[in-house]
DNA sequence: GGCACTGGGTCT
DNA sequence: AGACCCAGTGCC
């Protein structure tokens, strides 16, 4: 069925809410790994952006199936990283970057079965602000409809890379090919962080966030990992989850960051998000030096600031407490069926909004920055 | 000891 | 089946 979806969570013709689960439809609910060949063209690529479904991808090549994606590229801006081609080669996917003066700005997705052509039309790009915050809107059309106007992938695609343009093809056979500078490194130490993206996770924690940070020591509660549940909405709120889990057979996908924990006065430079690719999907937070605390309950908010690229300071607000009132009014993304909501702030209104003061990482003039679309 | 993993649960 | 919720085990 054709639907429409703009989001995140703003209006919605049918079930989806976003464009992740919109491609979910295609990819993963009405797709059958090894079926046809799927499709990504974006302008702009990151990491995050194909997160959710590398192992899709992977488990769609193993079985036989084919992947195109196209994407843009520029040695002087930056649009697709290098972390996404690689990883996109990787999933078997054939990879081709457009090199043009004005860029190919189109952003559509979708499959080619023998059952037909299904399409997703959007303003979202594969990336993470693409598919999480920004304010994208997302047209489905699905194999009649495509049918009917007489769309075809094929015949698309072989118009697109039938132009005279440049085309480049990287290859992991050789990182050293002009097509990879074509590509930006998205963890690169001179990025800093966009203005936009100073903002504030404002999270209402629920049981199983806080169990373990009120068990008493020795405890069976106090026992296994302490983490905060998060919302996949978030994945443009921390840096590329490059990090492949080393033991165990379920995929993850995680990244470290550096968490000051103002309330107890603790910094971790080793503090790890993970998405569980292949275990409910989860999207957790570890927050072990919370644990035996004391310091949160459900119901509390957890105000998780991002500082730069990969450094975040944590606070507390409790229930009842001036601040804590000011900030819930944010916490507009209900999510969840034990009550937990999400929103974001900017970093100043955070600021005024609670009276603290965050420690600011200098950001230098001039310094590249983190594209946010 | 702590946390990467595991594998369920529950509601929609 | 998705998306948070939950309670551990056992490896490092």
């Amino acid at each position: 069925m054709n639907q429409l979806a703009l989001h995140p969570n703003v209006y919605a013709t049918g079930q989806n809410k976003g464009l992740v689960n919109i491609l979910e439809d295609v990819w993963v609910r009405n797709h059958r790994p090894g079926d046809g060949t799927l499709f990504v063209v974006s302008g702009f690529g990151n990491y995050n952006g194909g997160v959710r479904f590398y192992e899709t991808f992977k488990e769609h090549t193993r079985r036989g199936g084919r992947i195109t994606a196209v994407f843009s590229g520029s040695t002087r801006s930056r649009l697709t990283s290098k972390q996404v081609v690689h990883e996109m080669l990787g999933c078997g996917a054939d990879v081709h970057i457009i090199n043009r003066k004005r860029l190919l700005h189109a952003k559509c997705y979708g499959a080619l079965t023998d059952e037909g052509n299904s399409l997703v039309v959007t303003s979202g790009n594969f990336t993470g602000p693409g598919m999480s915050q920004n304010v994208e809107l997302s047209v489905l059309l699905d194999r009649e409809t495509t049918a009917s106007m007489q769309f075809s992938w094929d015949g698309m695609v072989t118009a697109l890379l039938r132009q005279n343009w440049d085309y480049h093809r990287p290859s992991l056979g050789d990182l050293a090919a002009p097509a990879w500078r074509l590509l930006y490194d998205e963890q690169a130490a001179e990025l800093v962080l966009d203005d936009s993206a100073e903002v504030t996770m404002l999270l209402r924690l629920s049981h199983a966030d806080t169990a373990r940070i009120n068990a008493a020591p020795g405890t069976n509660a106090g026992k296994g990992s302490q983490y905060f549940w998060l919302s996949k909405d978030c994945f443009d709120f921390f840096p590329p989850l490059t990090i492949r889990n080393e033991r165990g057979h379920k995929a993850t996908y995680s990244c470290l960051v550096t968490m000051k924990y103002m309330d107890i006065g603790v910094e971790d430079p080793n503090c790890r998000v993970t998405f569980e690719a292949e275990n409910n999907l989860d999207f957790r937070l570890g927050t072990g030096p919370l644990r035996y605390r004391g310091i949160a309950a459900a119901g509390d908010i957890a105000a998780i600031t991002r500082t730069g690229e990969a450094t975040y300071e944590l606070r507390i607000f409790r229930e009842g407490t001036r601040q804590f009132e000011r900030l819930r009014e944010y916490t507009i993304n209900l999510i969840g069926h034990q009550g937990k909501s999400y929103g974001f702030v900017n970093n100043s209104d955070f600021e005024g909004l609670t009276g603290v003061h965050l420690q600011r990482i200098a950001s230098r003039r001039g310094a590249p920055r983190i594209p946010t679309v």
